[in-house]
DNA sequence: CTACATCCTAGAGCGCGCTCTAAGTCAAGA
DNA sequence: TCTTGACTTAGAGCGCGCTCTAGGATGTAG
């Protein structure tokens, strides 16, 4: 299941992650990332498993779920298996709210487009108008 | 063009938009809502024309536009028609954005259903295990 | 050994979009 | 006349999600 291959720094998570830094040392602090190990009791030491617990995170602050949220999947997902019903539970109302937040925006691109249609039209004529 | 026949006060439009009383002012205070006229030089008397900005205001920021936009589309508008080349690039630019931000969450989404399947099919068989 | 980059922690600060407070005005009804 | 309650303003406060600072420790190349 574990793939760690390689011991990165920080920057090196930070390049591959798009994260700065500071946002990689902050997720930890806040229990999203789990306590990285370090090299020489300091320096943090990242595995390529991390980069994909992280990129992961990224996806779901991506759709919209808070912090809060995302601590409380990160917490049941070092549990281990027998959370496994309930981080189901969270993923299954995360996409309830992604569908319904996805027909929203088609909703409002709807508008958007007729607006933009109208407006569109009436810029032409002002120019026709304008011409001589 | 104006349909203009109620005078509402702030509590009825609060009411019609699903916004705070507080909101209202707050909008008005930024330039987002045009200064409302008032009754007796103190209380606001809105029109059927102001819900219907305020809630084209709401669909634009329910598509992710901030508030600084909606100031500059709020303030385009009111500058007349001449501005309305401007307004259609803004709406163009959004419509983009919209568009990309949606099959951001479909990609998503679609790692999230995958996600469900495969922990829900291991739950299952979690249960099968502990049945006898 | 020195210089320099990189990393560390704890905690303060920030931008956004509201949200609320305090103190006051005003109008209508008992 | 008095009370009630809806409304007003200016400005403070808040929750979120970072983002940055200060001050210090560590690792690496020359």
């Amino acid at each position: 299941m574990n793939t760690q291959t390689e011991h990165l720094t920080i920057q090196q998570v930070a390049d591959a992650t798009g994260l700065t830094e500071h946002t990689l040392r902050y997720y930890e602090r806040i229990g999203l990332i789990h306590p990285i190990p370090r090299a020489g009791n300091t320096h943090r030491r990242y595995t390529t498993d991390d980069i994909g617990w992280i990129q992961f995170l990224m996806k779901l602050r991506a759709t919209g779920m808070s912090i809060q949220d995302m601590q409380r999947y990160a917490a049941l997902q070092r549990q281990g298996d027998e959370t496994l019903a309930e981080r189901v539970t969270m993923l299954r109302t995360l996409e309830q709210e992604v569908v319904a937040h996805m027909a929203e925006l088609e909703e409002h691109l709807k508008l958007i487009r007729y607006k933009i249609d109208l407006y569109g039209a009436a810029v032409e004529a002002q120019k026709e108008c304008a011409a001589p």
